[in-house]
DNA sequence: CCTACTTAGTGTAGAATCAACACTATGAAG
DNA sequence: CTTCATAGTGTTGATTCTACACTAAGTAGG
């Protein structure tokens, strides 16, 4: 299966190599503190890193975590866990209409067949990845076309998170974060009342953290 | 920059190639889709799979992710983001008294010097993770001896959060968590009244996340 | 044995946030 | 002008969070 690694892109063209950084954390009396060594080559020798090396062929990654770490510091048997479960790190988002794939299928998360490598997995942990990041980023806006509707963004949520919301209470919320602009026109589609459109204010997003808002559903 | 990658495993032995792979997600009506490719070589041919390919010498994960996107799907000018920024995905915790390293020193968080790489980054961002695991995982009791106080805990929860927390308010709400079992023992340091003594009880953690269960100060 | 010292350990009240809930307003179509 | 379907809006009770101060107990030293 595919797994997390990194590569130092500082090395020389001919071949990539994988190379495992291990991050080790110890509290000290009133600090937290991470283990750095210093490098005894170039580049960046004799600068202070993070212990690291190169992955061999046909070992696992967290086999060659624990042997690099062992052999640059002399740390073992300490708890090791690989910071993210998968490598595959793109997301992509799409707005609507989705363009048609030459090649390639949209298959609904819900019917998914069996798949290639550990890619089940791995779609399981980027809808998880999705979800969470609604909270707290406006990834959301991404899916969605420039101009949306409140109700759109409800359903775009309600359908990444898997349930219903209330809705008065996801509009105030989200109303509250003012980071939406009402738009003059307004959505015509259906012989009903349209509503009113929305555009996201990027900018508007920024510092929202800082400020200790979140936007929890 | 050291970057997020995978490797697949099941390539030949001899030398470890990168592969990028994108998790294309659209929202269609009431559905979330997701973008499958079906493999036309093998391994696996014939299944489904992420769009994934391998990175080219002296191409940039971006750039890789970016064209083999293009390549497989024809998907092209999509909103693209890597899931993790960056790639060591390693953080190892050790509990006091820290063991002395041969090589490498203990650093503070807080007095870091000039780093090799984009390393001041990447420890920034496993900081960030690892306060953002305190929150819904128990990895604080990896950094505390196994018998601990409850001050013990508040203590590292200070340290690693960087503010200090109310005793009651942390003690009623880390109590409530039925996670922690007292010894019969208690701590006799200093000429003081000694504390009870806790045990972190891996099991009973199972199942808080889904009982809506967090941990947050 | 008594006192002093220092940390352990405990409850409450007011504020803020969350969750549940139903009706009126408005535009389109016939 | 009536019908229909969706847009749009506030309040209340429950829950959770935050701020805050005193008593209890063990050790050490006289």
């Amino acid at each position: 299966m595919p797994r997390s690694v990194s590569a130092r892109p500082t090395l020389p063209d001919q071949d990539v190599r994988l190379s495992v950084d291990t991050i080790v954390f110890a509290l000290e009396g009133e600090q937290l503190r991470v283990l750095l060594v210093k490098r005894p080559v170039e580049p960046f020798a004799g600068r202070e890193a993070i212990p690291g090396g190169f992955v061999e062929s046909n070992e696992s990654l967290d086999a060659a975590a624990a042997r690099i770490l062992d052999a640059e510091t002399g740390l073992r048997d300490v708890y090791l866990e690989q910071l993210y479960t998968f490598g595959a790190p793109y997301i992509a988002l799409v707005r609507p209409p989705a363009p048609t794939p030459r090649d390639g299928r949209w298959v609904p998360m819900g019917s998914l067949g069996p798949l290639a490598f550990d890619h089940a997995r791995i779609l399981e942990f980027a809808l998880q990845r999705l979800r969470y990041k609604l909270e707290y980023s406006p990834v959301g806006f991404r899916l969605l076309p420039q101009a949306f509707t409140l109700r759109g963004v409800q359903n775009a949520y309600e359908t990444i998170l898997g349930r219903p919301l209330d809705k008065r209470n996801f509009r105030r919320k989200l109303l509250s974060l003012k980071v939406l602009k009402p738009l003059a026109r307004s959505a015509r589609e259906g012989p009903h009342r349209p509503a009113r459109l929305y555009r996201f204010e990027e900018d508007k997003w920024e510092g929202l953290r800082e400020k200790g808002n979140v936007f929890v559903f």
